[in-house]
DNA sequence: GTCAACCCTACCAC
DNA sequence: AGTGGTAGGGTTG
C-alpha cells in the first residue's frame, strides 16, 4: 500500500534529539504516532523515524495541489529545518568551557537544537504563546490549521492541514470571532492585526524571510512593533526563525534559572517581583549573550528543557 | 521648590 | 505561562 521508500537524514544521530526538541516548545505541529513524528514542511507531509544510529524519513506530498511537477528535495528541506550546518556537539564544548553550569546540565539533555522555522507560522504561534502552556498551543495551533489552513493530504487516519498564510486570515472580521471560538481568547485580536500588518507588508512586495539577512537588533525591532509581540515573543521568533542564534528569550523557566543560578553574576538585584521589566530583561538576556556567545540562544534552549522537565 | 522626561514596580484585563 | 495599559512612586537635570 506505502511504496514510500524511507531515506537517511545526513545528520549524525548524536547531534539531533527528536523526542526532545520536537514537543518542547519550539514547533507545535508535529505529531506523535508510534515511533513516527509526523508534521507538514512545504505543503508536503514530512514523517520522521529516529533509529539506534540515524534518522530516516519519507514524505507525503500534497494531494490538493499538482506538486508533482515540482519535485521537493526533501533532504535539503530537512537540513535546512535542522540547521543541519550547525555543529552541536562544537556549541556544547564551547558552552561548558564558558559556564560550569551548562557543563553539569548538559550531559542530560544531548541533541537540542534550534529549529529554522517557518518565520509567519513563528511569528504566529508565538503571539499565541503567551500565558499559556505547550498543550494548549498545540492544541490551538492544531485548530487554526484545520480552520483556515489547506488541505494536504491524510496520513495514518490524521488529516494534514498547512499554516494559514496571513492572508488566510485577513478575510473579514469574522476571523477574530472564529479564533475565539477555537479558544484563542485575548490573542485572537493580535492574531488578526498582526496577519493583517503582514499581509498589508507582503502587498508592498515585501516577505518575512527577506529579514533573515538583518541584524538581531533589527528584525527584534521589527517584530516589536506587531500587536500581542513584546520582548520574549520577539526573541523566540528572532531565533527560531530569523537565523538570530545570539537572542535569549526569557520565560518564566528562564527568569527562575537565572534567579537560582545566575543572579549574582548577572547583577540581578533581588527583587521580589514576579514579573520582569523591560530593562531587567535586556539586561539578563544581554548578560547571558555575553557569557555563551554567538549561539547563545542554543545554549538558552539546553537549559529552558532542563528546566521544563524538572517540572513536568 | 517645581516640573517635565523618564524608569521602575505593582496590578489587572485580555 | 506574556503583553498592553494604568497608576503611583522614585530619579534626573
Amino acid at each position: 500500500m506505502n511504496r514510500i521508500t524511507w531515506n537517511q537524514l545526513k545528520l549524525p544521530i548524536k547531534e539531533i534529539s527528536l523526542d526532545i526538541i520536537l514537543p518542547s516548545g519550539q514547533s507545535f505541529r508535529w505529531k506523535k504516532h508510534g515511533d513516527e513524528w509526523v508534521s507538514v514542511l512545504n505543503e508536503l507531509i514530512v514523517i520522521l523515524r529516529q533509529e539506534d544510529d540515524h534518522i530516516l524519513y519519507r514524505s507525503i506530498p500534497s494531494q490538493a495541489r499538482a506538486t508533482l511537477t515540482t519535485p521537493i528535495d526533501v533532504e535539503s528541506v530537512l537540513q535546512d529545518y535542522f540547521n543541519a550546518s550547525i555543529k552541536l556537539s562544537k556549541l556544547y564544548r564551547e558552552f561548558g568551557a564558558r559556564d560550569k553550569y551548562f557543563k553539569t546540565i548538559a550531559p542530560l539533555f544531548s541533541g537540542i537544537r534550534i529549529l529554522r522555522q517557518d518565520p509567519w507560522e513563528t511569528l504566529c504561534s508565538f503571539i499565541c504563546s503567551t500565558n499559556n502552556s505547550i498543550k494548549r498551543i498545540t492544541q490551538m495551533i492544531d485548530s487554526i490549521c484545520l480552520t483556515f489552513g489547506t488541505y494536504v493530504a491524510t496520513y495514518d487516519g490524521v488529516a494534514y492541514y498547512t499554516f494559514p498564510r496571513p492572508e488566510d486570515l485577513c478575510a473579514s472580521g469574522s476571523v477574530v470571532q472564529k479564533l475565539r471560538e477555537l479558544g484563542f481568547g485575548y490573542r485572537a485580536p493580535y492574531v488578526y492585526k498582526t496577519a493583517l500588518q503582514v499581509h498589508e507588508w507582503q502587498l508592498l512586495g515585501h516577505e518575512l524571510a527577506e529579514l533573515r539577512g538583518s541584524s538581531y537588533e533589527k528584525v527584534r525591532e521589527f517584530l516589536m512593533e506587531l500587536p500581542g509581540v513584546g520582548p520574549k515573543v520577539a526573541d523566540c521568533v528572532c531565533l527560531m526563525a530569523f537565523d538570530c542564534h545570539s537572542s535569549v528569550p526569557i520565560d518564566t523557566h528562564m527568569w527562575n534559572i537565572v534567579q537560582r543560578r545566575y543572579a549574582k553574576d548577572a547583577k540581578i538585584r533581588p527583587s521580589k517581583s514576579k514579573t520582569l521589566s523591560k530593562s531587567t530583561y535586556d539586561d539578563i538576556s544581554s548578560h547571558l549573550r555575553g557569557l555563551w556567545g554567538d549561539y547563545a540562544g542554543w545554549a538558552q534552549s539546553v537549559l529552558f528543557i532542563s528546566e521544563l522537565r524538572k517540572n513536568a
